[in-house]
DNA sequence: AAAGTAAGCAACCGCCTGTTA
DNA sequence: TTAACAGGCGGTTGCTTACTT
């Protein structure tokens, strides 16, 4: 029923890496006209690349508001916590880390946070343990991260899966713990009937959406 | 120094959803 | 109600770079 999104133009497809060229044209041609129109917007800009190429190559890498660069501690954190509830969907964890784009979550998960949880016995996919974890300690339990304290959803607890001697007590995870640096306080509200929904059934959390109030986002989860 | 391998990440693909006529 | 379309999303690919042998 429905072309695929290049198939009235072969060969504008599978065109690599963007060169400075296309971008200049493609940034001055938004800073002109605005964004929208990816369809028209190739052709009108003169860039043999397709619409969604386009808008994939601004919204991942030239909009002005992108934050490049290493993560922080505080937003691997939050990572680990949102996929925790929200599993991969990376637009929506990625709209909780300003400046940073779902492509670039998406890729931090999968080459860095996947394999930090696993290699501490934690399958990333459900954030539970799955084997017995490779312990190590240190004396400074303030560090410990979510990496160390991962929420689970399914029980509603935080599971200990290392540094079990430094973090057990303090800076316990829940789902309102906050986030001092970047403001973002998570709280976990059940829309009805109650909040035992969540027990075993992280099917539940098909249905979710983050609302703001008061500048504290709400994660709620519908039935 | 060269070849082989692994890791990181930009880019593409195909499907889904919302909107409009 | 349905078809067509645009935009958006997650999964995957493949290129580039770094590292190892």
């Amino acid at each position: 029923m429905r072309k695929p999104c290049c198939s009235e133009k072969q060969g504008t497809n599978k065109q690599g890496a963007w060169s400075r060229q296309e971008d200049k044209k493609l940034v001055d041609y938004i800073r002109l006209h605005g964004q929208g129109s990816w369809r028209f917007l190739p052709k009108a800009a003169d860039l043999h690349r397709c619409g969604k190429s386009c808008r994939l190559r601004w919204i991942n890498y030239l909009k002005p508001d992108i934050k490049r660069g290493n993560f922080m501690p505080d937003e691997e954190d939050l990572i680990i916590k949102l996929h925790a509830l929200l599993g991969n969907r990376w637009s929506l964890i990625a709209g909780r880390l300003p400046g940073r784009t779902d492509n670039e979550v998406k890729n931090y998960w999968n080459t860095q946070i996947r394999k930090k949880l696993m290699k501490m016995g934690i399958d990333p996919d459900n954030h539970k343990m799955n084997q017995i974890p490779q312990l190590h300690f240190h004396n400074q339990p303030q560090q410990c991260t979510s990496m160390e304290k991962v929420f689970n959803p399914i029980n509603g607890d935080a599971d200990m899966v290392s540094d079990a001697g430094s973090c057990l007590e303090d800076d316990r995870m829940s789902a309102g713990s906050s986030h001092h640096d970047l403001n973002l306080d998570l709280n976990v509200v059940f829309s009805s009937p109650s909040p035992t929904v969540v027990a075993g059934e992280q099917k539940k959390l098909e249905n979710t959406e983050i609302l703001e109030s008061d500048e504290i986002p709400t994660l709620v989860l519908f039935n």
